[in-house]
DNA sequence: TCCGACAAAGATAGCGCTAACACAAAAGAT
DNA sequence: ATCTTTTGTGTTAGCGCTATCTTTGTCGGA
């Protein structure tokens, strides 16, 4: 029989296990059991048990849940480049997933200490997982570091594979490819591209994407029509700057981001070109910053919140196989990428 | 004597308070003063305990702390307006405080639900507080509801006075009055303003220190130089066309915020002015958006993360007070702000 | 008929920590 | 000198849940 103690220390009326399992009429046992999904009970039972916890309003208490059932994750959120655009999706997608998968977040900014002593703090910390969002994914410092330490990481958004390390990305060459095509399917034969920061691999793949897309159509792009960039709004003013000062100018520029785009426009402003009429302009990954400039940026959405969820779930997996002793094989997910249709790119006439 | 027993169920290795307390030769409850920083410890027994926790590297498990210690304070996020600047400097403030205060957070967009919806399933989700930035701090309607169920709130950014909940803000109309008589210290007279949303109380504000500032300095604003918008890019567009469209030009805008600021800048470019020589502009919050665009914008920073900060700590003060039958009594912050200059204001030649 | 083999549920014993009380020693109060 | 207080610490008993073991059926096969 199970009796039901009134203890002095609860104070909230927030119904526990063991209401659920005297209404029910079965045990504690048998309620985690429907609780968690687990196999070996009766359909009858289950059902009773649903009901019970459905009337109360139950919902387990997470902290019980974590501290009897053996391990907690720590996962720590590194962050560097305070883009926050994409910053703050990134964070709701890890902080929702986190909770979902009892998983403990430490969101923490990678400032410019070196990475020693990063990876020293996350150990104190007894964090487990990290999770490195560009530019950090691309720092094969820390990578190392962390490998060295043991930690478990999930990279997101490059394409660089690790053997230790998950990695989401999405396939950057693919959608620069198809964002040129597009461009070039709208009728722009002279298209300018604005490359990211070398030290992260999706600059190369998207600027790859670019240059087999216009050889595949016969083109080729002017090495005037081409400049460097760093993924801020002010490198892509002066990358503008460049091309737009040239003779002879491109009816379309792609920025590898949606950042630079957006300088790209503002510059194009200053320059009396108006976009999209006289120049095209679009972006890459369709952060906030994309409807935040006139016309709105045409460009490639990145699905940030999906590859969040997915890092951490990633992340708690294989902390878990290593603490079961049945190790989770490194994932590297590929994920969909859309392209978004706004208002800064115009269908050129084809001369005939 | 204390014995440690080696339990079959334990496999991390990171130590516990047990271990603490052994190597410390003290009990575990003053192990757990020394965490919890309570008095009526000797001096000595303290640094011995620190020690011993320093030489294990421990750390005490949240789980078990807030399963022990009782009271769970369960805080929602509730936002609505995606304009990620703001979301993501909010989410790491109230992330690192309710890691500190022992709150789980949860993280929630409030779509176009009714309000009535949002408060039940708030209940169902057994949320004891929620935090409201704007423009949610200013819904009169979710305020009410929230109240009737007795959740807790904190607003964000609102100078609206509310008996059951706090509020946390900076002077809007003060940082108002700052900028525009920096404006003016610059040489303009004629200077337009760009209002925010009409349901926003900063809107009022805002304004209201616009005009006293004006007056003060003997000067009127011409009907129009003042536009509205709704705090978004766009508005910001429309209204500086407007503005712009005039026969009579001002030599400053000041933008309620930062994304119509950026809006104003855009514009001014396609009007051919050049911003700051032939148009200063300044915006208002510091979100990244300020430095994304060019040239940058002087604006009003407001302590976003320390807001976000309070906001949680002031929640679990009152969620627990309650709780306690202590009543924790509501409280009005006003935090500081601060004039950041960039390059979009310019000196005015004053005419003799 | 008896003996596994398995399925369904219960009983027990913690997870790591802290509230609440207990208690000795030291410090004041009368 | 005796009776409070105060101070510093230890003891006990959980917090709400689940891992693990045990028990109780149930069914099929020998």
């Amino acid at each position: 029989m199970v009796t039901l103690k009134k203890s002095r220390r609860r104070s909230t009326s927030s119904p526990t296990i063991a209401e659920v399992s005297a209404l029910a009429g079965v045990s504690a046992m048998t309620v985690s059991r429907v609780i968690n999904d687990e196999a070996r009970v009766r359909e009858e039972t289950r059902t009773r048990v649903q009901d019970a916890i459905a009337t109360l309003g139950y919902r387990p208490n997470a902290a019980a849940q974590q501290l009897a059932g053996g391990q907690l994750c720590r996962i720590a959120l590194l962050y560097n480049n305070p883009s926050s655009a994409y910053l703050s999706e990134l964070l709701v997608g890890v902080l929702d997933q986190a909770a979902q998968s009892g998983a403990e977040l430490i969101v923490e900014q990678f400032g410019d200490s070196d990475v020693a002593k990063i990876a020293q703090t996350l150990v104190e910390q007894r964090i487990d997982g990290v999770i490195l969002p560009p530019p950090l994914s691309d720092s094969e410092d820390l990578l190392r570091k962390l490998a060295q330490v043991e930690l478990h990481a999930a990279i997101i958004a490059t394409n660089r594979v690790h053997e230790n390390c998950h990695s989401i990305a999405l396939d950057d060459e693919a959608a620069a490819y198809a964002m040129t095509s597009y461009l070039i399917g709208k009728g722009h034969q002279q298209i300018g591209f604005i490359k990211g920061n070398s030290n992260q691999t999706a600059t190369n793949q998207r600027s790859k994407g670019f240059q087999r897309a216009l050889s595949d159509h016969g083109l080729v792009a002017l090495e005037a029509h081409i400049a460097d960039g760093d993924f801020s709004f002010k490198s892509g003013v002066v990358a503008a700057e460049k091309i737009l000062k040239g003779d002879h100018l491109p009816t379309a520029i792609f920025a590898s981001n949606d950042d630079m785009a957006a300088g790209v426009v503002a510059t194009a402003h200053r320059f009396n070109l108006k976009v999209p009429e006289q120049l095209s302009v679009c972006g890459f990954d369709d952060t906030s910053m994309a409807v935040s400039t006139w016309p709105e940026l045409t460009t490639i959405k990145q699905p940030v919140s999906s590859m969040a969820r997915l890092a951490v779930d990633l992340l708690v997996k294989s902390i878990s196989g290593r603490r079961d002793g049945d190790p989770f094989p490194t994932q590297n997910a590929m994920l969909d990428f859309e392209l978004v249709e706004r208002n800064s790119v115009s269908a050129l006439l084809k001369m005939p």
